[in-house]
DNA sequence: CTTGACAAGTCAACACTGTTTACTTATACC
DNA sequence: GGTATAAGTAAACAGTGTTGACTTGTCAAG
């Protein structure tokens, strides 16, 4: 039916059996949908199918599709080389990098990804992110004494911020000045990281 | 099979066709459920047999499972009284709610509702209950130039600190000095609100 | 070159979800 | 007392994630 000639499967002899590209194939479809649908909108038949692989390999290749999430948000960077710098300029730092992520639209995977927290068994994914991409390099970052407690509050404004992003849009910040905002955001994550 | 005799069936009489005390079960029987499972772990068919009805009555009561959530968190209270007292000590105020929230267990019904969020179709119901319950209140309270996105800041505080307790269990900052997180907080929401 | 083993890929089913439609039945009013 | 109307029911629909048995391609050893 769908191989018409066995000699005209040449046009398709590109896709060899090959695991690590086939893997590759479904997490780029995955990742694609993910970021324009969001994940409980994204089925495991359409990731498949978008992929052009069937849809037990999902299973077969990530053990759920929970675990096709995992991988592509372990894939992603967060907060890229905001810990590097010199941890006095870190208030200011953040401020810029929230009201640049609040003012503009947020990155579809991210966006995609905040709406994807509910599933209970994402829930571990999502914790270890949390403190081993986040929190301990911030609290690392900053030192002195009570680093990780300084640095959750710190990291509770940005994950708030984000929320307040996604659920209400965040109207009023997107309208107000944008110096002013960073000012009033530098001084709050002052006082969440001073010791 | 479940009525051996019609006469015996004035046992089950308690239990006349009532529109509004049908309604009545079904709510509650969600609103117990959600509180301990949890949106999405709960089916429509274990909330119709918890409260000991068709689950066809879910939607003709509900439009959807989804109008039983709305309705659960419609009928909930936040920040209760919080926005009466004098402006001047809702930093304190919010700081120490927070605090008393981040330490200790949130109430579960919250917790779960916090878990609900990605639901696309609950979008909306955030939106409005967080804009017409939170931010409209706080911005009308604390007044001044640029109320709302003053406010705004102030929740999102709010909101990331609940997300940081559920995502992360925030077990650096419940593991930190009450008096010292208090005025912390209270510092921060102090920047987050000054005009 | 042929054969066999193993991995890659497929298919159909399972158990579940929320929702709807057509149906039955109890209640209250004329 | 009969009947319209609402309350309640049963069964199906279309969809989900997931699984196990199956087929088939690939590659190495005989």
């Amino acid at each position: 039916m769908n191989r018409p000639d066995a000699a005209e499967e040449c046009a398709e002899r590109t896709r060899v059996r090959d695991r690590e590209a086939t893997r590759q194939r479904i997490l780029d479809s995955a990742r694609e949908l993910f970021t324009t649908e969001g994940y409980e909108r994204v089925s495991s038949r359409l990731i498949a199918a978008r992929a052009g692989v069937n849809v037990a390999l999902i299973n077969r290749y990530f053990g759920a599709k929970r675990g096709l999430l995992a991988e592509v948000i372990a894939e992603e960077a967060v907060f890229p080389g905001m810990f590097d710098g010199d941890p006095g300029t870190l208030p200011r730092r953040l401020a810029e990098y929230m009201v640049d992520q609040v003012l503009r639209e947020p990155s579809p995977l991210r966006r995609a990804l905040e709406q994807s927290r509910a599933d209970p068994d994402l829930q571990a994914v999502y914790q270890e992110r949390l403190r081993d991409a986040i929190l301990e390099p911030m609290a690392r970052h900053i030192g002195g004494p009570d680093a990780r407690a300084r640095a959750s509050v710190a990291v509770g404004v940005v994950l708030g911020l984000g929320v307040l992003r996604r659920v209400e849009g965040a109207t009023a910040l997107r309208d107000s000045d944008r110096a002013a905002l960073v000012a009033r955001l530098e001084s709050v994550f002052v006082d969440c990281l001073r010791e």
